[in-house]
RNA sequence: GGCGGCGUGGCCGAGUGGCUAGGCACCGGUCUGCAAAACCGUUUACUCCAGUUCAAUUCUGGACGCCGCCUCCA
């Protein structure tokens, strides 16, 4: 057994083994930042979040990188069209995106490098390559010759000859062949640009991440994420930039690609207009359902995102949050039967990070637990229960779906207004006499409010919607 | 045109050459003042056509359909 995972560079299920036995180094591609995240980021990021705490949870010492593109030409456009810094922009949408990473519960990476800060390195990287004959300057720009690089295509499985049939886009005339693509920008009339061997410029937006994963991993390093869109051209760009200049491969043992979110059948890309943003989706929608959604689904598999997928996820992270409730306190440790759950959630991991599988088996805890509670004449079913709610939280937290009591509280604190405490209590009163129709009346009115009363041997408890 | 992926019960979604996935919804029951939550029970499957096999949803070939990439994209 072990840890298996599909790497898109072999198209094959592998066992994986690390470079460094016992340690994980992963880079994932962050967002260029010149605009709010949609729920196809998120769900790239929330993927890569999951894989890494799983390999966390499972012992290894995991390194995660991820990059900001914080120079780009949409960067660029977008602050030329608002009249703003370009600088300023990226800012404020790195800004912008970790107040939603946070939002989310994404673990914060143990690195998060921005372009900016790596010009060097870039140059120095595409320097290499000019020397090594992979690249040539034209017009102070500098282009890779793909044609130089013999194992141009093994990632995305292209043959040179495939692209002539087909352009798609007016051939730059600085280039010498379709597939070429820009190392360094020749500098444009008030843009930003740095000083280089080939004159003022900027760098294109793959050798960023080969010259700072490169930098911060080391060539060969574990897993390099992203979204499956990303395979063609930039992965490929990147292995063939890394290669080629550092003259050893591989430049990534693992490849991982996630499958896009779509919105009725279709992708959701800007040029159709679909786009759903993280921020106003989190108006109304818990951030734990946001991550059930993303991981529902096996992680290469496309998730259609709908108002249907939407309310199954809310209904799913309301069953274990029903559950956490109920059952209280988790034993300092894991139960015999908790154990099992954990083997057979490794288990399902262990195969390609099948999180759907995995949710099956918190769902089959959480049954096992919930019959405990009901069967209130087993003395030992108390503790039984603590020692598997000890084993779902781990479970919960690998997943990052887990029901959060602390902040359930604090926002019960915050936000229960002086109208929706005072219609609680006056509802218990109404039960204690007995007054039902007055004590339904009111439920209904809280349950407009966004609360959800329920009447327990032990009392009233009440919860927010989902 | 090239490359790749997919087609499972009302919906979502795993998986396997013969042995219950799971969730949601539905129906019946237990509990409850009524609900809610929870538990028990129950129904509905593997796009089509060939082939391999004692046996195929699972392997092979074909057909049809859907999707992604080939331009920035998670």
């Amino acid at each position: 057994m072990g840890l298996t995972v599909t790497n898109t560079l072999t198209r094959t299920k592998e066992a994986f083994v690390p470079r460094d036995e016992g340690k994980v180094s992963m880079y994932v591609c962050g967002p260029t930042v010149y605009g709010d995240i949609h729920i196809g980021n998120a769900r790239a990021a929330i993927v890569f979040d999951v894989i890494r705490r799983y390999l966390a949870w499972r012992g290894f010492e995991v390194t995660f990188v991820q990059n900001y593109t914080d120079v780009d030409d949409k960067i660029i456009n977008r602050a030329s069209d608002e009249g703003t810094d370009w600088q300023e922009l990226a800012r404020h949408y790195s800004q912008a995106y970790e107040q939603v990473a946070s939002a989310l519960r994404l673990d914060p990476p143990d690195r998060l490098v921005k372009a900016t800060d790596h010009i060097p390195e870039m140059i120095d990287m595409i320097s290499r390559l000019v020397e090594g004959g992979f690249a040539y300057e034209s017009a102070g720009s500098v282009w890779f010759s793909v044609e130089n690089f013999p194992g141009y295509g093994k990632l995305s499985g292209r043959t040179l000859d495939e692209v002539h049939s087909r352009e798609r886009v007016e051939p730059d005339p600085h280039k010498r062949f379709a597939l070429d693509f820009a190392l360094w920008k020749a500098a444009k009339q008030g843009e930003p640009s740095w000083d280089s061997p080939w004159g003022p410029g900027r760098p294109g937006w793959h050798i960023e991440c080969s010259a700072m994963s490169a930098k911060y991993l080391g060539m060969g390093f574990d897993i390099h994420g992203g979204g499956s869109d990303l395979v063609f051209p930039h992965h490929e760009n990147e292995i063939a930039q890394a290669e080629a200049a550092l003259g050893t491969e591989p430049f990534v043992r693992y490849w991982l690609h996630n499958g896009m979110v779509k919105m009725d059948a279709q992708k959701m890309s800007k040029s159709i207009g679909n786009l759903v943003l993280v921020k106003d989706l989190l108006k109304d929608v818990r951030p734990e359902v946001l991550r059930m959604m993303a991981i529902s689904g096996a992680y290469r598999s496309d998730v259609d995102f709908g108002e249907a997928s939407l309310e199954q996820a809310r209904r799913a992270v309301e069953r274990f949050d029903n559950f956490s409730r109920a059952a209280g306190e988790a034993a300092a440790q894991v139960s015999k039967d908790g154990r099992r759950y954990l083997e057979r959630l490794t288990a399902a991991m262990d195969d390609d990070f099948n999180t759907p599988l995995a949710i099956s088996v918190m769902f089959d805890l959480v049954k096992h637990g919930n019959t405990l509670m009901d069967s209130d004449n087993d003395p030992e079913g108390a503790r039984n229960v603590a020692g598997l709610v000890a084993a779902f939280n781990q479970m919960a937290g690998v997943l990052g779906i887990s029901y959060d009591p602390a902040a359930d509280e604090a926002a019960a604190a915050d936000n229960l207004s002086a109208e929706q405490a005072e219609l609680l209590e006056r509802r218990d009163e109404a039960r204690k006499t007995k007054n039902w129709a007055e004590s339904d009346n009111l439920r209904d009115k809280l349950a407009d409010l966004g609360i959800i009363v329920e009447d327990t041997p032990a009392g009233t408890r009440w919860h927010r919607k989902s």
